[in-house]
DNA sequence: CGCGGCATTCACAACTTTGTGAAGTTAAGG
DNA sequence: CCTTAACTTCACAAAGTTGTGAATGCCGCG
């Protein structure tokens, strides 16, 4: 564990930490290049970076920054921006915006609550799949509300502690 | 939509939500044939099935389902039982021990909150990349709270709803 | 104690995914 | 309007993943 001294970054620091953390996002199911530029991006001091920087930072090609930031921008993981007065583009995440993204995986829910709709309709509700389904139907749709009122509860906590970003 | 005549399943139908509800779940991460085999599980009406049945009703060897069985096993997201007087294994979905494991991505919140601790005390508590992170950590830590108190919540709305299971 | 049915393991082949180089596209600056 | 510096797209090669058949192991039963 070394000392960051005051302001210069340890580029290897920054990397062990970029390639572990990418590698419990893939984990999760996410991309590897998505993963590492997000990482990238998160462990960066101004949370923007240019496609030039990324590519250099991780060693991967042009082609590969943009694939990963086509993705991530998908979902809503990163935003993209213009630098102005040049075709340089920068890429950010928000701090919070990002998890709020995250939580779309409530899309990903709602994916699973159509699926198991259509299945307690074709099985029949009264069947004891049918009721299995329904169930388990039920507890994403409670889920989904909830997670809606959490957010806002830690909007609260996040503001309190760490004052809005 | 069929209508499903009282206690006759469609086998049809029952394909084609199993199909469906897979390919949701492999879209968010989950391997192909775990998903199959759960979704079957699912959609079964015991909630219970041999090896020799998921083979034949999802046209796989003996070798996928072990593997895809193996996989649930692990995740918690299936259990297996021996059926007593033979070498025969079954494979039960709990209709609530499952999203109970699902929550258990607490597990992946867990790793997520070790690479973030670890980046937060490498980076450095005060750089504003150390910052960043740490507010990360900080919504991972609320969340994993929060998620123990809705759980608690859901198990009671659902012993309202639909008794104990 | 050995047979027979089940499940698991292993090596391989088919398939899918992923990242690259190179060509293509867009827009700034002269 | 041409040049040039970006980003993007495309086709392909490399790498990884996945499911199968065959061999192996395990255990209940006769």
């Amino acid at each position: 564990m070394a000392e960051p001294s005051g302001s210069a970054r340890d580029p290897e620091a920054v990397s062990r930490f970029v390639e572990h953390f990418a590698a419990q996002l893939v984990e999760a199911g996410l991309p590897r290049m998505p993963a590492r530029v997000f990482g990238a991006l998160l462990a960066s001091d101004t949370g923007v970076l240019t496609s030039a920087q990324l590519g250099e930072q991780l060693k991967i090609s042009p082609a590969a920054v943009s694939g990963a930031v086509r993705y991530l921008a998908r979902q809503r993981m990163v935003s993209r921006e213009r630098e102005p007065g040049s075709r340089r583009e920068r890429y950010r995440v928000h701090g919070d915006q990002w998890y709020e993204a995250l939580t779309n995986r409530e899309t990903v829910i709602r994916r699973w609550e159509e699926a198991l709709r259509e299945g307690v309709g074709s099985l029949g509700p009264d069947t004891p799949a049918g009721r299995r389904l329904a169930e388990t139907l039920a507890f994403f749709e409670f889920v989904e509300k909830e997670v809606e009122a959490m957010m806002d509860r830690w909007r609260a906590h996040r503001e309190e502690r760490f004052g809005r970003g």
